[in-house]
RNA sequence: GGAGGCUUCGCCUAGUUCGGUCUAUGGCGCCGCACUGCUAAUGCGGUUGGGGUCUAAAGCCCCUCCCGGGUUCGAAUCCCGGAGCCUCCGCCA
């Protein structure tokens, strides 16, 4: 949700964030108007409801015609407060509509353009030099590490088994995560992966992504595709303490109905209706949003090299953002089998736009309350087992196991194929 | 799934019988001041929170007794619906 006072102060600000998406800059005049009608109608109903409250207490101190006709005119107000009451809510409604219309506006700096207008920003690790090599499901298949085609059977297409290595390989790497995070002060939760509509629609994951996400019909729950939702509902309604601030890393399985990539990355699991993920999630102030980010980067980096992953760095364009982001890296890491980089992290700064919908503030120096800023960043995925298999295999397709994940290996420096 | 109880300003709590003076009681905690040769005790004072107005403060206004409706000139209080918590019963991986 928009800031309302930027919009007040500085509506050109946001028609630039409009252009920079490829979005409409009408919205803003929508937003302001919006805004005006709801101040007229708030202060009419304060108005009346002064008058009736100022009435209504002399009744019962009133006698005879005097009563009589205090009566008929607070009757008269009653009515009038209740419609003016109604008339606040209904502009209320429509501002939010207004509100929620506009996505964040985009950080200074952040490249213009679509999908393919990103920045590289910088490329990091060596690729290993491969003459043809295998990708990660016939690697994982011949370690008895991956199962797709159980997964099929007993789950359908884009499900999977992680069997034996590789259950050992994708725990190890979220519990790496987990202790890099709880290393860097992060607090560790494991969160509720069914939520309510209210948690969902808060997030802003039942706007676009409404039809990525599982529902539960029978008990009008809903399965997340991230522990961001709730880790970001977690605080609703709440003014925190922000003298630092609340990193939070929530380790759950997410689900993807992932229904509009039929036909894409269809082999493995590159992309699929269940993984597991630690994400890191923050709430701050918002002027310490843009150093977090760049944090929150550095430590999606930390844990790259931690398990020997080449990647590249980008600054996604305005136009692919999403709604809630001001600005958002990606980092990719790079899939021999494919000859490119594919996304493993991606860190975006919410700035105010999230928390101001879920209602999420902290006292600021002088004690007042301010609506906090929300950050979040993936630390590791099941999607990290492709590069990690591809990139360490070996021409007899053996695999290296990276030193950091040895000790969730038994030890283990090498996985080997076995006879099945 | 069935029956009952509970939900008040950080925490505990009075108030709900019988609607208005509830602008919500008291305690704890917290803040300030005073006093005592220490941050302990005591005394006095203050303290619900949120939104708006305002350069700021003061002041003023609105909202707020779990949430949403309703009755009424007027609701913490009466009525209806919902949520959460707690008991008991049933059922059960």
């Amino acid at each position: 949700m928009i800031d309302l006072r930027l919009v007040r102060d500085d509506p050109d600000a946001i028609r630039a964030s409009q252009r920079a998406r490829g979005e409409s800059e009408s919205a803003v005049d929508d937003l302001l108007q919006a805004d005006e009608q709801r101040r007229c109608a708030v202060q009419r109903f304060e108005a009346l409801r002064a008058e009736q409250k100022q009435l209504s207490a002399q009744v019962p101190k009133a006698a005879g015609d005097a009563r009589a006709g205090l009566l008929v005119r607070t009757k008269q107000l009653s009515a009038e407060v209740k419609a003016a009451e109604a008339a606040v809510a209904e502009a209320e409604r429509t501002l939010r509509q207004a509100q929620l219309a506009v996505p964040n506006v985009v950080e200074e700096g952040a490249p213009p353009g679509g999908e393919d207008d990103y920045v590289v920003l910088r490329h990091v690790g060596d690729r290993p030099d491969l003459t043809s090599p295998r990708d990660h499901l016939e690697l994982g298949e011949a370690l008895g590490a991956i199962d797709v085609e159980r997964g099929a059977k007993v789950s359908g297409s884009r499900f999977y088994y992680l069997t034996g290595p590789g259950a050992l390989l994708q725990l190890g790497l979220l519990q790496l995560a987990v202790h890099q995070a709880t290393e860097a002060g992060f607090v560790l939760v494991v969160p509720p992966v069914l939520v309510k509509p209210e948690a969902m629609e808060g997030t802003g994951f039942l706007g676009a992504h409404a039809s990525e996400v599982y529902r539960l019909e029978a008990d009008d729950l809903f399965l997340v595709g991230t522990s961001e939702v709730p880790l970001a509902a977690y605080h609703t309604g709440e003014i925190l303490d922000l003298d630092r601030p609340r990193r939070y890393a929530g380790w759950s399985t997410c689900f993807r109905r992932e229904a509009g990539s039929y036909g894409k990355d269809v082999r493995g699991i590159l992309r699929v209706h269940q993984f597991d993920k630690v994400e890191m999630f923050v709430f701050c102030p918002p002027e310490q949003a843009h150093d977090e980010h760049l944090r929150l980067l550095a430590w999606q980096e930390e844990m790259l090299a931690r398990v020997e992953l080449p990647y590249r760095v980008i600054d996604v364009a305005a136009g692919d953002l999403g709604t809630s982001a001001a600005r958002k890296y990606d980092c990719e890491a790079w899939v021999p089998s494919q000859g490119r980089y594919r996304e493993v992290t991606s860190t975006s700064n919410c700035t105010t736009f999230q928390a101001r919908r879920l209602n999420v503030r902290y006292r600021d120096a002088t004690g007042r309350p301010q609506v906090a800023a929300t950050l979040n960043g993936t630390l590791a995925t099941t999607r990290w087992l492709v590069p990690l298999l591809e990139n360490h295999q070996q021409p007899d397709g053996s695999v290296r196991v990276p030193k950091a994940l040895q000790p969730f290996l038994g030890g283990r420096d090498v996985l080997k194929p076995v006879a099945r």
